[in-house]
DNA sequence: AGCACGCCGACT
DNA sequence: GTCGGCGTGCTC
């Protein structure tokens, strides 16, 4: 008898034995696809793991119902990867597997039947056939310089940072070292954050590249990136692959090449659902296991990379200069505090914003607005009794939106109302009416408080009538089209200014931008975390990079309340050092990454008397486990109600000395014990393991 | 996480 | 006397 270990896709235990039938014992194999039923009516598609002769006992055992492929679909690198990936994020291997392969390959039979009609209209697979060319262009001496720097990196280092100013033509750099990988018979891996994998970097790639270059994207549909996939499973599999977080999953056979680009960016780092993993660090792992080399590229270096670079754990090459001598930004602050004291600010704008902005259209020049809060203010308030509506399913107020994005527009829960507007919570979505009267005191006028992109867009139309305004965020630019349509309509300059969130801030190229103003900084720095005064330097100092990229001088200028911070003056001065010394010291006196891990635990209940209960018991076995000093919590977080969970949240720190299995070990012994003792359903519980 | 079973209230 | 609410327990 052969028996089967398969991991299917649910979150319990990470593999399942079944019973392998006696016609299909020769052609089953490691890391190829079968058909099986779990419980008592679901079937789903997993992966074989292990094939083996040790009966298990205390069960009755399954029959395999249908073997899908002849050839692995998954190889033993990737389940190996896999592997560590479930165990580093502490979850079950059946959620890294729902990470890992595209949709369309876990479906069953029946499934797959019956999408096949919708499958057929699915031509949106129209990649760009690109003739292929030798690279485009030579290294400048300052790029051949860092590139020769690399490589020598390489020599001695498996890993390396390339610091680079913003504009100093890093992917020129990448474009050759992928070339050189590629020339030695290597695959090369390009991982991009989401929102900075354009058409603009996708087309230059894709130049050069040709047909050897695979992209795998969020935005495309399942059935392309399955496609890819599956092209890297063939005898003829792709080169380079240019993609996202989730690439890392990819097959590859004889990976030479990693580079993380912009490597500082938080969204590398899964939020939801599990396996919560940070591709750089999945990414150095992936390349360690093929004996690869990992780049790392940044302007604006994370403090965890900066400190490996610095003590000599990474390579390290810097760049200073600026593509084509176009010189950094001039950063002009400006008081929002003073001037709002005065009366002298004109809506969400100084005098000298407004100025700056006059000037550059009258010049024939573009400009773009950031604001890192979407919709049109951030609440609405009862004039009379102070009332604020809040979600009736997350511990939030409101935001006011003017406009239905396309993305909400799907769930015709009411008919739309004329142009009132609509209230959005922006956790779990919901999209509600502006109330006619204030439910608490029946008052009928509603100040709107805090601005969003939408109303700082309203404003400039007023102060600049004949000016073309576009605006971009998640609510505009929604779809992988409506993006690109933004950005190409931007750069070819049919509009002046763009007004947007954060998604203006990243590796885009508009030649034409002259001026960039910050409207309030102050938004991200008052996050209560202790990233935010790192981030707050990545995304300002990002934002001020796309000015003046082509000729001549941009001009930045960033409104602020709070113009005496540190990290204002670092990012005027373009001083990385020194917003690198002040972090670091702080990190290392209140214990945070990269001298402890850091590992947030959260807990999730629609009763909110019930959770308490359970925390307490989570705090009682956390401090048995490691200790009353390692332990904090538990804690509501800022907002402690979402979709109807209340939630509670613990900080572990451990120290690098701790035996990292150790830790793991006990946090799963705990989850187990508290989910099996508590008479409650409906607990959940999981673990944030180096969280952003 | 699903999903089915089963034990209570509201209805024809 | 039946329909259906969701609390509980199991899944190789």
């Amino acid at each position: 008898m052969k028996f089967a270990d398969i991991i299917i896709p649910v979150p319990l235990d990470d593999s399942y034995t079944y019973l392998v039938p006696k016609e299909m014992e020769k052609d089953i194999v490691v890391g190829c696809r079968v058909q099986v039923g779990f419980g008592r009516s679901k079937t789903y598609v997993g992966i074989v793991v292990r094939l083996h002769d040790d009966k298990p006992d205390g069960f009755d055992l399954k029959p395999i119902l249908k073997l899908i492929d002849s050839v692995p679909v998954v190889n033993s690198r990737q389940l190996e990867f896999w592997r560590w990936i479930a165990q580093y994020y502490i979850c079950p291997l059946g959620d890294v597997y729902n990470a890992a392969l595209p949709a369309k390959m876990k479906k069953t039979v029946n499934e797959s039947k019956r999408k096949r009609k919708s499958a057929a209209t699915d031509n949106s697979d129209t990649q760009l056939a690109i003739q292929s060319s030798t690279v485009i262009s030579d290294l400048t001496p300052a790029q051949q310089t860092a590139y020769d720097e690399i490589c020598a990196s390489f020599e001695s280092k498996d890993i390396t940072l390339l610091h680079g100013v913003t504009s100093s033509g890093k992917t020129e750099i990448y474009i050759h070292i992928i070339n050189k990988y590629i020339s030695e018979g290597k695959q090369v891996l390009y991982l991009l954050p989401e929102i900075a994998l354009t058409t603009q970097i996708t087309e230059r790639l894709q130049r050069v590249f040709g047909d050897d270059m695979g992209v795998y994207h969020s935005m495309f549909t399942d059935a392309q990136r399955s496609k890819v996939y599956q092209r890297q499973l063939s005898d003829n599999p792709y080169k380079l692959i240019l993609g996202v977080r989730s690439s890392v999953f990819m097959p590859f056979q004889n990976l030479g090449l990693v580079i993380v680009d912009e490597e500082h960016e938080t969204s590398y780092k899964q939020q939801d659902p599990a396996p919560r993993y940070h591709a750089r660090s999945a990414a150095v792992m992936l390349a360690r296991m093929f004996g690869a080399k990992t780049l790392l590229g940044t302007a604006t270096p994370s403090i965890e990379t900066y400190n490996l670079a610095t003590s000599g754990r990474y390579g390290y090459v810097n760049m200073t200069q600026r593509y084509g001598d176009v010189s950094l930004p001039s950063i002009e602050v400006v008081d929002i505090a003073r001037l709002r004291f005065q009366h002298r600010m004109k809506g969400a704008f100084s005098p000298l914003l407004l100025e700056a902005i006059g000037d550059a259209l009258n010049a024939g020049g573009q400009v773009i607005l950031f604001h890192n809060r979407r919709g049109y203010s951030n609440l609405l308030e009862c004039k009379t009794c102070g009332w604020i509506p809040r979600c009736s399913h997350c511990d939030v107020s409101l935001t006011y939106h003017v406009s239905r994005s396309k993305a909400q527009s799907g769930d015709g829960e009411k008919k739309e109302p004329a142009s009132r507007g609509f209230l959005v919570c922006h956790y779990c979505g919901k999209v509600y009416n502006v109330p006619d009267k204030c439910p608490n005191c029946e008052g009928t006028v509603f100040s709107r408080k805090g601005n969003g992109t939408e109303r700082i867009e309203d404003q400039i139309s007023n102060y600049f009538p004949t000016a073309r305004v576009l605006r971009m965020d998640t609510d505009t630019a929604h779809t992988r089209m409506a993006y690109e349509q933004i950005i190409s309509d931007f750069s070819v300059h049919k509009y002046d200014i763009l007004v947007g969130t954060q998604m203006v801030s990243k590796g885009l190229d508009f030649g034409g931008v002259t001026v960039v103003g910050i409207l309030d900084a102050d938004v991200m720095l008052n996050q209560p975390d202790f990233r935010s005064y790192e981030r707050s330097f990545h995304m300002l100092t990002q934002v001020a990079g796309r000015a003046g990229r082509k000729e001549g001088k941009g001009r930045v200028i960033l409104q602020t309340r709070s113009k005496d911070c540190d990290i204002i003056s670092h990012v005027v001065s373009s001083d990385y050092r020194s917003m690198y010394d002040e972090q670091i010291e702080e990190r290392k006196l209140f214990r945070y990454p990269p001298f402890y891990r850091l590992i947030y635990i959260y807990m999730k209940h629609p009763d909110n008397v019930r959770l308490d209960m359970a925390a307490n018991e989570m705090q009682r076995l956390l401090i048995a486990a490691f200790g009353s000093e390692r332990v904090l919590g538990p804690d509501r977080p800022p907002v402690a109600r979402i979709h109807s969970m209340y939630i509670r949240k613990f900080i572990l720190k451990i120290e690098p000395t701790f035996a990292y299995h150790e830790v793991r070990q006990q946090l799963q012994k705990i989850r187990q014990q508290i989910i099996s003792t508590s008479v409650m359903s409906g607990l959940t519980i999981y673990y944030d393991v180096d969280p952003m």
